[in-house]
DNA sequence: TAAAACATGACAACTAATGTCATGATAAAA
DNA sequence: TTTTATCATGACATTAGTTGTCATGTTTTA
């Protein structure tokens, strides 16, 4: 076997272990402890932060958490990461952040000047906005950590009602739109709920549970219609143009051959309320004719509009 | 030298010149070319795609781009990488998304069994959210390109008034709420607009520019008032909240102590249209003041809604 | 003080890398 | 067609590097 593959070995064995004496190592790779001790010489100079304390119940010790045997990119994917990094960089907290900048850095170092252009200008030319917030969410790292533990969570959280300690399971944390969320089942009102994570003030404590929860990806996929409504719109070319750009009506806008459009579909009642700003706003561009419901919040809210301005 | 150290220089070497001969890189690093062909063997081995073409004027090529040193990551490192990637995923369209997915690859089978575990958790119980669109966005990597390297672009684009040619010249893209989209200099208007890049119907051609123009982080900043018009508003809380959530009025809200708030800011005259939808969506939970343009907008708009739903 | 660990040097035995030479194959240019 | 420039591969002596063994230190702790 040749020695580069062995110091890789012994590379991912000692970080693997942390702490291991040289006749260890000899032992396990059948190796000599002279040799040994040439090899970890070898490692560390290749910058595995290793060090020695010698005397009895003495070792090696290696400093940094586990390595990855050593990876070839090609300038093209190091952009690539850096990209991914850039759709990031407008969140204020975020897990990973002293990873992700250390990431960076390794990347950059080894790339020549033209590819440092490069990822200068992709950095500059692409943006993932997000409202750029200014407020603090201390606990991210803790939610994430009791989620992907599986861990129950005891907590004080900031709700309209004032302070609360609340009880409960997390399911996944997500960003949108620049805040953190965190859905998770309430012990005390006994459903699925979703929290803002730069609420929670302080986290008291938490517990450790045996069996397997939900997870992200299948609360994002269990929406359900519990009270269907039939909602029934005629659109005008533009009004198929905008209800084409929401996510929800997205799927269910038919279109004529002229460009004109309608929606016919069924919908959960609870998405009347958040359908109602799009149609207001759509005005002669789109006629509701089903619910009658829509179309008297519609009304409301024009009056209402009407009557806060009637002075003026 | 140590053999390791050498076929990095040749790799870098090699990856750098794409096509070179056995002779070329015996000259420049002082070895035969017997040895030449050896390393080039061990390199080919090591995942470098090279291939020989035989004969006068043959020699070897590099098939990819430029491969960077071999990098050393720790696993938490690697961890964050698959977290920044996570955070596309929600996007259908993604300039680099095939080198993406073979720098996942690549980490992804590097990694030991526990690792997996805990990057496929990461993966389950973080997400950022977007509104997953089934909108295509095919011409996302040209416009980026045309951005990057100081292109002008030919296209037809779909406006509400159909479709129109339009000649620009981009400053950068930018992806929000799961679009794409690109601030770019119209010849014909004379100023700066805002395109959504799935709307571009096909790109005619690109043409060269000499001279730098700005760039998206220029542009972010660089919000520049032709027309002031005093944009005077009373915000309930979340009247505050919904504001905070617009790119262009995020900065100029300011915040009482109970979380109620206002704007009073010039903004240019063409921002009316654009923030009328806002505020009517708002209704009692922002108090236009001024200007009063929005306001008989918004009363107009209040007007033919009710027209419209008078028999309903 | 003895034992258990690292640190380092010397040297012989072993292994790998290298250069030289030879032969062959291939493709383009003369 | 022949020549030339290229890669491909094998054999073998030479050189360079690696390893094991032994020896000698040092440091720390029971």
């Amino acid at each position: 076997m040749s020695k580069a593959k062995r110091l890789l070995d012994i590379l991912l064995f000692a970080s693997a272990k942390k702490k291991f004496t040289a006749q260890e190592i000899a032992d396990e790779f059948r190796i000599s402890v002279r040799t040994v001790h040439r090899y970890i010489l070898d490692l560390s100079d290749m910058g595995l932060p290793v060090y020695a304390e010698q005397g009895r119940n003495g070792g090696y010790t290696v400093l940094s958490s586990k390595m990855l045997p050593p990876i070839l990119f090609t300038e093209e994917e190091a952009v690539a990461i850096f990209f991914a990094f850039q759709s990031l960089s407008y969140y204020r907290d975020l897990p990973f952040d002293a990873e992700i900048s250390s990431v960076a850095q390794k990347l950059y170092r080894s790339l020549q000047v033209d590819a440092k252009g490069k990822v200068d200008k992709v950095c500059s030319y692409i943006a993932f906005w997000n409202p750029k917030r200014t407020i603090d969410t201390p606990f991210l790292k803790d939610t994430l950590e009791a989620a992907i533990e599986n861990k129950n969570i005891h907590m004080h959280y900031e709700s309209k009602g004032g302070t609360k300690t609340k009880h409960i399971r997390p399911i996944g944390v997500y960003a949108h739109d620049g805040l953190w969320y965190l859905p998770a089942f309430d012990y005390t009102k006994q459903k699925v709920l979703l929290y803002r994570i730069d609420r929670i003030l302080s986290i008291i404590s938490t517990e450790e549970n045996k069996d397997e929860y939900m997870n992200l990806e299948q609360w994002f996929g269990s929406y359900e219609i519990k009270q269907p409504v039939r909602l029934h719109v005629q659109l005008t070319q533009e009004g198929v143009r905008q209800c084409k750009s929401v996510p929800s009506l997205e799927g269910i806008v038919i279109i004529h051959e002229d460009g004109t459009g309608y929606i016919d579909s069924p919908i959960d009642k609870g998405e009347i309320d958040f359908s109602m700003p799009l149609f207001y706003r759509l005005g002669p561009h789109a006629r509701v004719i089903e619910p009658q419901e829509l179309i008297d919040g519609m009304r409301k809210h024009a009056e209402g509009i009407l009557m806060m301005y009637q002075d003026n």
